[in-house]
DNA sequence: GTGAAAGCGCTAACAA
DNA sequence: TTGTTAGCGCTTTCAC
């Protein structure tokens, strides 16, 4: 809301008695406008505070130079790492970045779909939210053909570039090394099985112990939602059972950390007695003591590489789709390195 | 970049052989059209898939209808939390958002912030770059009398809604905490002095220093930009001294638990041989042993509150700048809790 | 209650 | 190399 209403390219244009056709042409660096003439109106228009107007230009060119990125929840360590990944690509790419949050409610994800659509961004990126069960509000943008990446929690039925971590083998890597580090009886805290990543996180620990002939125990496996004090139940469960376990693969860093604190006041020692690893490398697994092993999610990177599939996708006519699949990285820490005790 | 050209009110219109005026008063609920026809137009419109153009409705109306917000990273847990309360309380009033990372760096803010007015926001939430010297990029926002609220890092020199901590009852906090723990040579790492924030925690702690009668030594206050290695440089600086200090007030977190980890490794006691207390409180100063004191900052409310201010700014004319200043909170934790041991 | 016309600030085809 | 003109999609004054 422009009070002193800002100069325009026609003020520039008067001021010098040419046309707002040369400004414009001058400020883009049209090869067709003399060096002189550019070296004027560039004069004039600093002289004058001139900024353009995107708005305007946006408008003309039907193009928002804006990129739209949707997550469940900004103030989360992963989320803001895309979205800081993702608006350092876009940034330097030229591009504007608006960002909201779902909060993982349905209803407030397709409203801010639809005011982004209207704002006409360029292209969308998101995660969607948990709650989300229909999916008209994002299909629109296939349809119209406005570039949307997926990253973290896709839509399948949805064909476009996707971006997830290879939940499955960070979920075998985690328990590979359990084994190999010479614990025998391995647990398992799972999270909710409706959500692909934990889906798969089990499935590759059961596919490790298969693959290591180790017999899988029921008992040993629970499901909840993984917060902190669900960590916490869960392991005294565990540790009621007439043979519990030696190792224990939490779903998340955070019930690895409660379940790790709990066991030390009841004098279990980590790694020694009982190894420990979670998953998805939050600032502070490595920081705290015994630090945690744990499966590192490159969220930047994610970012990264969403914003620049997305700006291929705006950039170019192709329509390739590419799901992506990024490594996932064991960082092995105090928690589970059993072996250097022995 | 919209391919298969979107519907426009004009589309509409002559669908239905009336004007596109009329078109766009009754999608805008104008009380001067009749309700048979806004019905009917509205029937249309769903049928049609129209949604409305904002950039253009933008540019007629000089008006954007979104919400800067400029921080250093948007990757750190107070700022994402300032972000997540801010997007809350816009996204509430029909605001979008446009977010970008200075990475505290003048230049990239510069760059940031010009684009944004470019951009036409109605109005700018900044937290400034350390390394920011200049403030005339964000002046102009001031002579155009384009809103703009600071929050935690705010330039004195310029008038507007102020956001801020109470560093100074914070850093005298602090060190009057460390004094009561019966420390006797407090050392302090601060942040750059260019920033209110560092400035007051350092005026905090000096003032605690002459209210306890302590003779201020200055070889015992560092400056610096308080990364995590230069948390290590200023702990080895300090500890090379003849009298080295028996406490350290770090002015943030991070430099506290690099120091920490530092002295631990070098087997030195915290909190019996140096207490330690950081600032922010971050989410690992709880988690990691020993936990780390600190000073708790209200990210998401001061967020929530920026919003507010630079809506109030946009939707009223009235001109009359408050400095908020919310309220810090002391939290006492293992690494400055010397007295448990005695 | 509805329409005609102008214009927000910019760009680009066409003309010169 | 520069100017003329039209128009992006919307809102709003003025007329009826």
């Amino acid at each position: 809301m422009i009070k002193n209403s800002e100069p325009t390219i026609h003020d520039i244009a008067r001021e010098l008695n040419i046309s707002a056709s040369t400004v414009s042409r001058a400020l883009n660096d049209n090869p067709r406008i003399s060096l002189k003439t550019k070296e004027k109106i560039k004069a004039v228009a600093d002289a004058m505070g001139y900024r353009p107007n995107t708005l305007a230009s946006n408008l003309r060119n039907k193009k928002s130079n804006t990129i739209g990125i949707v997550v469940p929840l900004i103030n989360r360590h992963f989320f803001s790492s895309v979205i800081s990944g993702a608006e350092d690509v876009a940034f330097k790419a030229g591009y504007n970045v608006v960002i909201s949050q779902s909060n993982d409610l349905a209803d407030k994800e397709i409203n801010i779909v639809q005011s982004m659509f209207s704002n006409r961004v360029d292209g969308l990126i998101i995660s969607i939210a948990m709650q989300t069960k229909t999916f008209d509000h994002l299909k629109i943008f296939r349809k119209k053909n406005i570039p949307l990446v997926f990253f973290d929690r896709a839509v399948p039925e949805i064909e476009t570039d996707k971006i997830v971590v290879d939940d499955f083998a960070g979920g075998f890597r985690v328990t590979q090394h359990l084994i190999d580090q010479g614990y025998k009886r391995i647990a398992h805290l799972a999270g909710t099985q409706n959500l692909m990543a934990y889906f798969d996180r089990k499935k590759g620990y059961l596919d490790a112990l298969r693959k290591n002939n180790i017999q899988f125990d029921e008992s040993l496996v629970i499901i909840n939602t993984l917060t902190s004090d669900e960590g916490v139940s869960a392991v005294q469960q565990l540790m009621a059972l007439k043979n519990p376990p030696d190792a224990i693969f939490c779903g998340n860093d955070t019930t690895a950390l409660s379940a790790m604190i709990f066991l030390r006041d009841k004098g279990i020692r980590i790694p020694q007695d009982i190894g420990i690893v979670g998953f998805s490398n939050e600032p502070f697994s490595k920081v705290v003591s015994p630090s945690i092993s744990t499966i590192a999610q490159p969220g930047f990177q994610m970012g990264q590489k969403a914003a620049e599939l997305i700006i291929r996708q705006i950039e170019t006519k192709e329509r390739t789709y590419q799901t992506i699949v990024l490594p996932t990285e064991l960082i092995v820490r105090e928690s589970s390195s059993r072996r250097s005790f022995q």
